[in-house]
DNA sequence: GCTTTAAAAAGTAACGT
DNA sequence: ACGTTACTTTATAAAGC
């Protein structure tokens, strides 16, 4: 019925980049409204944007990670808002820092509830991992793309490690295929 | 040289005190768990193993030996939950759970999910109800897992749930409170899967 | 290894009402 | 017996302990 691939949906895409410049937290934790700043806690300090929604971990080195947002392009925009903030505070920002998708997590719907415990054996145990005590999720981890799927009960699924969106795509036909020939679908 | 001869000898010490420590926790651990001595034995094989790999570096010798212990009782058929495991080891559940998957991970154990009817006799000899009561449970769970109602859902819930299920259905009823306190899982779990399993049974 | 951030999946647990 | 909140799993970067 329903492709599998059209049911893909990007959930959060995690991205790295960098301004080029080193920063005093504790003075841009003071003039920049709704950072969150604990160093004991953590290094880094927590901005986050309200549109598109994200959250920004700013460190000393001037390296950022931002989080959160459902897409790419997103992430730029989120990171545009970023830049623009440290500008207002008149800290030096490079022209377009490169950013770098790091991990694009994924969730989609194969349509069908799965038989988990068959599949377990299906996939071979020692290529899976299904603990239901500890979690309800089958972690199955592929070699190519090299992302890492939970199936669950439902036949929904999350896709996780990915760095391009195409990755979930790809895993998603492997997973449908393999399966198939396994007689575990449907 | 004398002093290589002495830190070889130093280590080897070590190393035999550290495995006897593992064993004899092990022991202990299994005693207060009523297991019986040939999965201790399956543990100890496991965690010599787990040791020969270097497995055990950046990890505690209790949290291994304990995980060993958890394996090893599934693997006998007579699963202890982690919960349970927990309970007599100084280390705490979800380091155990972690540790477990790893050394399961690593040596290539191929452990099947635990089948929820392995937990049906020790769960009904603790509640006292008759041989009926648990084969009209073990009943249960065939037909709903074949429905496929178990997946991604705990094994003791599951058994706590058809236990339940069988004791109202022979006659002998234990409340919810009763079965939820053995199997150590919550009464609205009991509830969710035994609505679930009754309705996939076709009873009432 | 841990700390923090985000998000999904589904099960379980512990609150309060 | 509800409802809410929160924890479990996966990946990922960052700096520091």
């Amino acid at each position: 019925m329903t492709d599998p691939k059209e049911t893909i949906n990007i959930e959060n895409v995690v991205a790295s980049t960098g301004i080029g410049q080193e920063l005093d937290l504790q003075s841009v934790a003071m003039d920049l409204e709704g950072a969150d700043y604990d160093p004991e806690q953590f290094p880094g300090l927590v901005y986050r944007t309200q549109e598109p929604k994200s959250a920004a971990l700013i460190f000393r080195s001037g390296k950022i990670v931002c989080t959160g947002a459902k897409s790419t392009d997103d992430v730029h925009e989120s990171l545009r808002i970023v830049f623009d903030k440290l500008r207002d505070l008149n800290i030096q920002v490079n022209e377009d820092p490169e950013i770098v998708v790091q991990n694009i997590v994924t969730s989609a719907d194969l349509g069908r509830n799965l038989n988990l415990n068959a599949i377990a054996i299906g996939l071979g145990l020692e290529n899976i991992e299904y603990e239901p005590e500890q979690f309800p999720g089958l972690v199955y981890r592929l070699d190519e793309p090299e992302v890492v799927a939970l199936l669950f009960g439902s036949g929904k699924l999350v896709i996780t490690g990915g760095k391009k969106p195409e990755d979930a795509e790809h895993a998603v036909d492997k997973i449908v295929s393999r399966l198939e020939d396994l007689g575990l679908l449907e | 040289r004398l002093r290589k001869w002495q830190e070889r000898i130093r280590t080897k010490d070590a190393g035999e005190r550290n495995l006897q420590f593992a064993l004899s926790e092990t022991d202990r651990m299994a005693s207060a768990l009523g297991v019986p001595r040939s999965v201790r034995e399956v543990a100890s094989v496991i965690y010599r193993r787990a040791l020969n790999e270097d497995l055990i570096r950046g990890r505690s010798i209790e949290g291994v030996a304990t995980s060993c212990l958890y394996a090893a009782c599934r693997q006998e058929g007579i699963p202890r939950s982690l919960e349970e495991v927990s309970e007599v080891s100084r280390v705490e559940q979800k380091e155990i759970g972690r540790t477990y998957r790893y050394i399961s991970q690593e040596l290539g154990l191929r452990m099947e999910p635990v089948d929820p009817k392995e937990y049906v006799p020790r769960f009904c000899s603790e509640l006292g109800v008759s041989e009926e009561v648990e084969m009209k449970a073990k009943e249960i769970i065939d037909v709903t897992a074949e429905k496929g109602l178990l997946s991604g859902k705990s094994p003791t819930g599951f058994a706590a749930a058809a236990i339940y299920a069988a004791s109202l259905l022979c006659n002998e009823k234990q409340t919810q409170r009763e079965v939820a306190s053995v199997a150590q899982v919550t009464e609205v779990t009991i509830r969710n899967r035994y609505q679930e399993q009754i309705e996939a049974m076709g009873i009432q």
